[in-house]
DNA sequence: CATTCAATTGAACAACAACTCAAATGAACG
DNA sequence: CGTTCATTTGAGTTGTTGTTCAATTGAATG
């Protein structure tokens, strides 16, 4: 039990709040497996460059990925490890989950 | 690097999207020291019943608290361990980039 | 069974967030 | 220096989300 203010409590509900849109988790995801320009996450994503350029702003503002520039294409990577980490936390999470969801599932079609 | 599909990805964002308002971050810390019930919640909270009903609705279909009634009063719980420590793992990232974020200021301020 | 306390629900409203589209910026290169 | 490729920016639009308010449900109790 860790001891936390609301001001913190805002901050972290903030900082999850990144991770809660499915643009920002595939476009982390894709940089898990490596840094990625624009254009190169915009085609995985089948996503305009502007939406791509707009969420990784957002990610850009929040720490959560770094920039460099090399020639006219701008390579976004993942900030640290932490990052994927969380990403982790939470995959690992719902990995649990969807393990438990399909045994009930099984239990259920055993019973009938 | 864990391998994930689209669908994944996006209950991934979903989930964390639940973590992503302060409101209920509030709640499941407030649930995290143990049992409440409602009214508890909403005077802690200093918000009204009805606003914490509604989103302990939204925690209870997500399967992140527990609900047992006692009497007239219904008593939320967090549902198992594994809540509080995706709390945790947002808290203690924080708590990283916090003393990070003091250092750098420290460094700051002996510089001029 | 009427009353009271506790919680839930639904509609309405306001604030916010994400995407689109068009325009602007920046870097390379002939 | 004008053109091209890559990215960013801002305004506008649309959809979503959280809160309020009033009405409703549910359980206990005299």
């Amino acid at each position: 039990m860790i001891v936390a203010n609301e001001e913190q409590l805002a901050e972290v509900a903030d900082f999850f709040a990144i991770f809660g849109d499915m643009t920002r988790t595939r476009i982390l995801y894709e940089l898990w497996e490596g840094g990625r320009c624009v254009g190169n996450l915009a085609k995985a994503l089948r996503m305009s460059d502007s939406a791509v350029s707009h969420q990784l702003r957002v990610l850009r503002e929040n720490a959560l990925v770094r920039t460099e520039r090399r020639g006219k294409k701008m390579m976004y990577e993942l900030s640290d490890e932490h990052v994927a980490s969380i990403l982790e936390t939470g995959l690992t999470h719902l990995r649990e989950r969807w393990r438990a969801e399909e045994a009930e599932s099984a239990k259920g079609s055993a019973e009938n």
